[in-house]
DNA sequence: GACAGCCTACTACAATAGTCGTATTTTTAG
DNA sequence: CTAAAAATACGACTATTGTAGTAGGCTGTC
């Protein structure tokens, strides 16, 4: 069911995401003026990206409000952050481990960082919620 | 000091500095050798990359081996990991919160793995670690 | 119902990236 | 010394990205 595709994006075409991601749902105007002033490209080189996107699949056409287009992201910031968090994992060997060490290493994470983040992980953990909780114990 | 440039790098190019990251000096033939078979290209494709590394200034000819030259990263692996975390990174907000967070999430990242680098940040931090600590250790 | 404006649909083009083939130059085994 | 083997130096081509111009189609406005 979570089984949507992870599209391979460049880094501007995951900013036009990004842009969208937040719009929800968005003309090619309103993507084109939500980039940040110092590098926004013309109104058409914006569409040609998304027309793109829209090719490999990452976008949609949902309605026509007078003669716009309005689109809205096709496969959700979760899976294409999981792809690309996975792709940077594979450089460190795959595991988590000496990407935490190089995070705390080039201090973007403290110690404080990492107790909270180990309550945080407690609470889910220790008492676990109503609900769906039980298929991603990835535990090894 | 450690004012290494961050050469942007494909994901092709950064195999091939994997690889010679790994071999430490390489020619060509070693590096396309190092390579995985499946997606092994050609030797004059590697070649050509490595050229091309070398004009952006990742990799340096380091001396003549019979009319082989041999080459070795100019840019550390450290630096360039770390460009890319960042990278990544900004895609969260500049935060390494969220990313975290995500990593729990899909199971990357257990209670274990936060507890043993929350020991790990206390030793660093309460007391310089006793020995095999370090990390940047020169040559392997 | 003519027009200014905004959009779209196409087309184009330069810069990268990915992949090699080939003609030469070296090195080296006989 | 000579020929095969190994590298090199280049050139070429395709695919993908980044960037944008243009022609023509709606639409809301006097």
């Amino acid at each position: 069911m979570t089984k949507d595709k992870t599209v391979r994006l460049t880094k501007f075409e995951l900013e036009l995401m990004t842009a969208l991601w937040e719009l929800g749902q968005a003309s090619v105007r309103e993507i084109q003026e939500k980039l940040p002033e110092k590098k926004r490209p013309a109104y058409t080189t914006v569409q040609t990206i998304v027309y793109r996107l829209e090719e490999k699949g990452a976008v949609r056409r949902v309605k026509k409000i007078g003669n716009a287009h309005i689109f809205e992201a096709a496969v959700t910031r979760q899976s294409t952050h999981r792809r690309l968090i996975n792709e940077l994992l594979d450089l460190f060997g795959g595991s988590a481990r000496p990407l935490m060490a190089h995070l705390v290493e080039t201090g973007k994470l403290s110690l404080e960082d990492v107790r909270e983040l180990e309550s945080d992980l407690l609470k889910q953990d220790g008492q676990p919620a109503k609900g769906e909780e039980g298929k991603k114990r990835g535990r090894t």
